[in-house]
RNA sequence: GCCGCGAUGGUGGAAUCGGUAGACACGAAGGACUUAAAAUCCUUUGGCCAGUGAUGGCUGUGCGGGUUCAAGUCCCGCUCGCGGUACCA
């Protein structure tokens, strides 16, 4: 017998690793490339807990399976090191973000390395490393110096932009921009340098924007849209307000259409692509012309429902939009005035949570460009300035917040449905026949009517009419914003930028990176005054090219470098092509390297990046693919979402006002009190009463009431935190299990892509059955039992049937189900007592990406050469599997009675004929008629009688 | 509100194309070995009923209907839970 001492098998072969560079990977063109990647983590103070490698393992058995296959494999890791998470907890600590997020990445890695991963260190990434970040800056840049052509769909160099400008003005342009220009050649050509630099932000895709942003004062920055959930930081749980500020954005929105296209050429869960999808926000309309009443003014309004023109009542413009001052009367100025500052006082969460329905009216009216009709206009919160063109045709009867509204203010509904009843709620719904359009009596222009169409057919005809007319045009529009790119943070990417008389410039090229420079007090502040601010030496020097003290800034050859950070998304939209080549000193990656790892094959992360991180990534790679340097549009052609491990708590109760504790089954006879108690002291859900007593000095005088002699603790699934005690280390199951029955018992748990608790008391399972695989090894005296004795027929049955399931269920991504049929395998095995070294040799081969350590040490024992991360996947044959004859159910009215042994080859025919002939079969035949029968062959038999 | 996903024993979860529901594991109960513990092994384990027993019967996949020879699986209508999103016109 030979013990399997786990801690010296893993400890063997992870220097062996390390010494062998086993994982070690280099562009190989003799081979297919496959490429693994994880989110890569930000390294928290917290170290791991056992859920936080559960992706990890996931695609470590799928790297490890590939790399059998012989794929050349690429596996790396690497730190998403800057940024508000890493930033926060320096904070917290009190401690440098610099020092404080070196520690956490050395205490991750030595957490990480315990668990077997086959990870290529040499191409270690960190967000936060100069040689990184260059790549960083480089990339804004690039975008800086680029717009988007809507014409070609890519992006452009901006010199050709100014080319057109220069000599055409903007006739001619097809750029995405923040807001439509129209000027001349000449107009041009006599700008100042600043109104020109101005200009330009209107095309750039990285640009310096006065925006409304998410302003967080007790972060201290501004807030991308997905870093904000329900009014408040999605860090901390702060306040954010909205505020207008000078910032750099990226125009993402450009992207809008292919972002969205691209998602069809992806395997991403349906889930991922419509929350994308409804992030991206695509709808189809029309903007449409409105001329104001006695005046010359017009304004544009943006609808879906084109159809519902007849019945426009009233117009609404956003508080914020710039017409409210000019079409506000004399009359109304006060109470607009009055409104107005109603609007700013409320902050972004108590709009969202208290929807009563207020505005005002503006004193002036819209022509209805069809009918003809005056509308009075009103000004209300509950149309966006954000969207749209910030003003809509209120539409009461088949909108429902018009609806709110027109009743509120007592204005006309006009149903244009037919049989649509309106007078208890509008009818929001796109079916049904239209009416009044226009009512009878009523003119129209050009005698256009849509009386009698469906909905869709009255908004597609309507929708021609516009633009034959000129009223209007068709327009798509997209919820996606452009993301707010700078932080007022110290812990980020600085920006390779200097102002110039105010007016931003880049740092050359050649002289990247620009590294962040080392400040006493990086804490943020309130007012918004960035960190680096208190940064000395932090001047452009032009004429020498280097950075120098801000003392010498004189606005002729020195000047100020910006104060802003990147925000934590920067680093990570791009770090996948960085791993492909991760030492390029002279690009983000070269060219061979990038045409070898195209983009990466599989990609494992948790769902809440959907809205931030993987939209951005794409952006930033279709920005990289329309420059020619990443090779494919889309970054990750193949995405899993990782559930999330939740934590197991254990509760006590104590009985109220006393320090006695009762157990879970006798709690009802009291009033009691749950409290926490550490799981790591219970087992079982039996409470181990003296750890107890030891674990907090109030408990020490502790008393119990028990049931059977044991204390039972109670539990619940929560989040896993410390607060709960519930935390998990994965060190300490390492330590107690080994490393291979951790990775086995985190697939074990369940489906990788579900969420589910942490129960530490299922792991034995795992961890037996490994001994039971090791016995099957070693007979008694320690020797290796497989010698070179034929497979019985059994041996290669049990065999083939364990290759079929595992090499199935591994491409599923269905581990548990895999390590389910490998527990059924070894059990055959052992009572089939097999020897077979040709068996054993495959067991071991399919046993090593789940559990590595094990699988390398059998290897060698098995006499084998190389490492088993190169052993061949065992080829699945059918002839193994095949029976001559197979057991089934035999039902009778849909139910099953017996079951029966048929002919594997049998016919439907001969099967009913065997199953009737049966004696089993007479009872439920006696005194019955036959109505039908049916067969299929190696499913089922089924008669049925009356 | 809208969109998406889900609900199976005491627990985590299996079940390919609609074809013997509950694989595998945990826990529990009983037993073997042991001075004892740990470890290991064996038996039972969805519920109810009948039988000394082998066994047999009924029932059973959130609820209510439906399609089908046959439904955890398909269709219709609900309930609950999770995730996303929201005055997006």
């Amino acid at each position: 017998m030979r013990d399997y001492d786990f801690r010296k098998i893993e400890e063997k072969w992870r220097a062996l690793w390390v010494a062998n560079k086993t994982y070690h990977v280099e562009e190989d063109e003799a081979k297919k490339k496959f490429y693994v990647l994880n989110m890569f983590p930000y390294p928290s103070g917290a170290g791991l807990h056992v859920g936080h490698p559960l992706g990890y393992i996931a695609s470590d058995i799928y790297a490890r399976f590939k790399r059998q296959q012989g794929y050349n494999v690429l596996n790396p890791m690497g730190y998403d090191s800057y940024g508000l998470p890493a930033e926060q907890y320096a904070i917290q600590t009190g401690q440098h973000p610099e020092k404080t997020t070196f520690q956490n990445i050395d205490r991750y890695r030595e957490q990480l390395d315990k668990i077997g991963f086959c990870f290529d260190w040499d191409r270690e990434v960190r967000t936060c490393a100069p040689g990184y970040y260059h790549w960083t800056q480089w990339a804004f840049q690039k975008m800086f110096n680029s717009y988007f052509d809507t014409a070609l769909g890519k992006a452009q160099p901006i010199d050709q932009l100014v080319a057109n400008l220069e000599a055409k003005g903007t006739e001619g342009i097809n750029a995405a921009c923040s807001e439509e220009l129209c000027f001349t050649a000449d107009e041009w050509k006599a700008m100042s340098e600043q109104e020109k630099s101005q200009t330009l932000m209107n095309y750039r895709i990285a640009f310096l924007g006065e925006t409304m942003v998410n302003w967080c004062p007790k972060l201290g920055t501004v807030l991308a849209n997905d870093e904000v959930i329900d009014g408040v930081s999605e860090r901390g749980g702060y306040p954010v307000e909205q505020k207008k500020m000078r910032q750099w954005c990226l125009r993402v929105s450009a992207y809008s259409q292919r972002l969205l296209d691209g998602l069809d050429t992806i395997q991403w869960s349906d889930s991922i692509k419509e929350t994308q999808k409804n992030w991206i926000g695509r709808s189809e309309g029309a903007e449409v012309q409105i001329k104001v009443a006695d005046s010359d003014i017009e304004f544009t309004i943006f609808t879906t429902r084109a159809d519902t023109m007849f019945g426009v009542t009233f117009f609404v413009l956003a508080p914020e939009s710039e017409l409210v001052a000019q079409l506000t009367s004399a009359e109304q100025k006060e109470e607009v005035d009055k409104y107005l500052t109603y609007v700013k006082s409320r902050t972004e969460r108590e709009r969202q949570i208290d929807r009563t329905v207020t505005g005002v009216f503006s004193g002036s009216y819209g022509i209805n460009p069809i009918t003809g009709e005056k509308c009075p206009i009103y000004i209300a919160e509950y149309v966006l300035s954000g969207y749209g063109t910030g003003a809509i045709m209120a539409v009461p009867a088949h909108d429902s917040r018009d609806y709110a509204f027109a009743r509120h203010f007592n204005l006309p509904i006009i149903p244009l449905v037919e049989g649509a009843d309106v007078s208890e709620e509008s009818y929001d719904a796109k079916e049904g026949i239209v009416m009044n359009s226009p009512m009878e009596g009523k003119p129209s222009l050009n005698g256009f009517t849509l009386n009698g169409l469906t909905i869709k057919e009255a908004i597609a005809a309507t929708k021609k009419f516009v633009s034959e007319n000129g009223l209007g045009r068709v327009k798509v529009n997209y919820r996606l914003r452009d993301a707010i790119f700078s932080r007022q943070r110290y812990w980020g990417e600085p920006f390779p930028v200097y102002y110039r008389h105010g007016i931003p410039c880049m740092i050359p090229e050649e002289c990247l990176p620009v590294e962040l420079p080392q400040v006493e007090n990086f804490l943020p502040t309130e007012s918004g005054e960035p960190p680096l601010g208190n940064a000395q030496l932090w001047a452009w020097d032009e004429a020498n090219r280097k950075i120098v003290d801000k003392a010498l800034i004189d606005e002729k050859t020195v000047f100020p470098i910006e104060l802003f950070t990147m925000p934590g998304f920067a680093g990570s939209s791009a770090y996948y092509l960085r791993y492909m080549d991760p030492n390029n000193g002279e690009a983000l990656v070269g060219e061979k390297a990038s045409e070898y790892w195209q983009n990466v094959d599989l990609y494992v992360g948790g769902s809440e990046h959907a809205t931030g991180h993987l939209i951005y990534s794409r952006f930033w790679n279709k920005f990289l693919f329309d420059l020619g340097v990443s090779k494919k549009e889309e970054p990750f052609q193949k995405l899993i979402n990782q559930g999330m491990i939740q934590g197991r708590s254990n509760f006590v109760y104590r009985i109220k006002d006393t320090n006695t504790f009762v157990s879970l089954g006798l709690k009802d006879q009291y009033d009691t009190t749950p409290i926490h108690v550490d799981v790591n002291i219970v087992k079982n859900d039996v409470l181990d009463v003296e750890a107890f007593k030891a674990w907090r000095p109030e408990y020490e005088t502790a008393e119990f009431i028990l049931e059977d002699d044991k204390y039972i603790c109670g539990w619940a699934v929560e989040k896993m935190s410390k607060s709960m005690f519930n935390v998990v280390n994965p060190d300490m199951i390492v330590e107690r299990y080994g490393a291979d029955t951790l990775r086995l018992y985190e697939m074990f748990l369940g489906p990788v892509e579900q969420s589910k608790p942490w129960d530490t008391n299922g792991i034995d399972g795992c961890h037996r059955f490994l001994k039971k695989l090791w016995q099957l090894f070693w007979d008694k005296d320690g020797n290796l039992q497989a010698d070179a004795t034929e497979p019985t027929a059994d041996n290669m049955k049990s065999l083939h049937k364990l290759i079929k399931k595992v090499s199935a269920d591994i491409e599923e991504f269905s581990y548990n189900t895999s390590i389910s049929a490998f527990m059924v395998a070894i059990n055959e095995l052992t009572a089939q007592k097999c020897r077979s070294r040709e068996v054993m040799t495959q067991i071991v081969a399919l046993l090593a990406p789940f559990a590595p350590h094990m699988a390398e040490e059998l290897w060698e024992a098995l006499g084998q050469e190389g490492s088993v991360c190169d052993a061949l996947w065992p080829a699945f044959d059918e002839k193994y599997l095949v029976e001559s004859s197979v057991q089934l159910g035999v039902q009778f009215n849909g139910k099953v009675r017996f079951a029966m042994q048929f002919p594997a080859d049998a016919t439907p025919e001969q099967m009913v004929e065997m199953a009737l002939a049966a004696p089993e079969a007479q009872k439920h035949l006696e005194g019955k008629q036959i109505v039908k029968t049916i067969a299929v062959p190696k499913r089922i038999v089924n008669i049925v009688v009356k």
